[in-house]
DNA sequence: CTACCGTGCAACAAATTGTTCTATAGGAGG
DNA sequence: CCTCCTATAGAACAATTTGTTGCACGGTAG
C-alpha cells in the first residue's frame, strides 16, 4: 500500500522551510514553531510527523547534508582530472545549500556523534573521489607511487573547506588554477626519483 | 575607585561555568538558568551582568575564543622554524579551550558577523607569523623568492584546521613531522629555478 | 458509500526566559 | 565601630516556548 499523498506533501513543505530557516538564521531558529509559521502546517501536525525539536532539526540537516556523489574522471591527463574534481566541488561549496550548511553541521559534530558520522563519511567519500585520480595517473605512468598520496589528498580538499568555511574567503576559478598547478608540481617532482 | 570584588567574583565564577558547558555541551546550552545551577549563582543577579542569552553567550565565546598570540621564531633553517611554529599551533588545537570551541565559533560566523570577525583576525595572525618564518628563509637565501608562499601559507594552516576541526582527526607529532617535510620540499624544490 | 487516517484547531501543562521587588549582607570610608 | 552604598539571594510574576491531548473536519482508498 502507498504512502499518503498528504503525508508527502506536509513532510515536503516543512522541510523546504526548515531547510530555508536553517540557511538563513541558523540551526537554532529551526523550531516546530517557526516552521508552522512559515508553512500554515499547524503544530500539532509537525510535531506528529518530528517528536521533538532534535529530530526536526536532523531531518533539517540530513535533507541537505547528504551532497551528491561526484563520480571522478580519470582519463585525461592529472591535471585535467583533478581540476575538473575539484572544480565541481568548489561549485558545490559556493552554489549549493551544502556550502552553506556545512559550517553548522561542523559545529554540531563538535557534541553531536551524529553531524561527525555525516561529516567522516562525506569526507570519506570526496577522498576516495581524489584518490582515484592520483591511482589513475599511477596507473598512466605519469606519476610514480613514491608520491605521498595520501597528503596529496588531505591537502587538494583541506584548502578549499579551509578557505571557504573558516577563512570565508572567495573560493575563484583563478584560486582553483593555482591550487591545482601546485598539487601537480608537487606530485610531480615527488615523482620518479 | 576599584571595582567591588563580590562583582569580579561573580562575573568570574559565572564565565568559569559558561565556559565549561560551552564546550562539553555547545552554545545551545549556555543559558542563565543553567550557569545559575552550576554555580549557585542567582538568576537574577547573572540577568543583572548580562542582560539576555545573547550576551551572555557572547562574553563565554569571547573568553574563549582569543587564542594566544605566537611569535615565531625565525633564526633556525626553515625547517625547524616551521615546525616549531606548527608544533604550538598544534598543541594550542589540541590542548587549549580554543580547540574545543573553534568549531562553533565557525559556525557561528556563517551567521554572525562579529564571530566572523574573530576568525578573520585570528587567520590573519596566524598567517603573519607563518609568512614571516618563509620571510626570514629567503633573507636568508634558503629559498628563493620564486616560492608561492602565500599558498604554502594557506597549506600549512589548512592542513591542521582541516584535519581537526572539520574531519576530527587526531594530530599528532607524526602527521605535524610528515607535514612540515612536505611543505619545505614544495619551498625547495619552487626554488632557484 | 464507508471506514480510515492525516490535518487543523483549541485547550492545556510544563519549562524557559526575562522582570521586578524586598530583605540581607558584604565592603568602603569616616 | 558605625553608616552608607551596592551586590546578591530569593520569590513572585508575566510572556513565550515546548510538547501533549481530544475532537471535528475532510481527503483517500477500498
Amino acid at each position: 500500500m502507498k504512502e499518503d499523498p498528504r503525508l508527502i506533501a506536509t513532510r515536503q513543505a516543512a522541510l523546504d522551510a526548515a531547510q530555508k530557516i536553517l540557511m538563513d538564521e541558523g540551526v537554532l531558529h529551526v523550531t516546530h514553531g517557526a516552521v508552522s509559521k512559515a508553512t500554515g502546517i499547524s503544530r500539532s501536525t509537525l510535531y506528529r510527523h518530528w517528536a521533538d525539536a532534535r529530530s526536526l532539526r536532523d531531518a533539517a540537516f540530513r535533507r541537505i547534508a547528504t551532497p551528491p556523489n561526484i563520480p571522478p574522471r580519470t582519463d585525461g591527463p592529472l591535471r585535467s582530472d583533478l581540476r575538473w574534481l575539484l572544480g565541481v566541488l568548489m561549485g558545490a561549496l559556493n552554489h549549493t545549500p551544502w556550502g552553506q550548511i556545512a559550517p553548522q553541521v561542523v559545529a554540531a559534530a563538535s557534541t553531536d556523534a551524529e553531524a561527525r558520522l555525516v561529516i567522516t563519511e562525506f569526507m570519506k567519500d570526496r577522498f576516495a573521489s581524489v584518490e582515484a585520480v592520483f591511482s589513475a595517473a599511477i596507473v598512466r605512468g605519469e606519476i610514480t607511487a613514491d608520491v605521498p598520496v595520501e597528503q596529496l589528498i588531505e591537502l587538494a580538499v583541506a584548502a578549499p573547506y579551509f578557505r571557504k568555511l573558516i577563512r570565508h574567503e572567495t573560493l575563484d576559478e583563478d584560486w582553483l588554477d593555482q591550487h591545482v598547478d601546485l598539487l601537480c608540481s608537487i606530485a610531480k617532482t615527488n615523482s620518479g626519483q
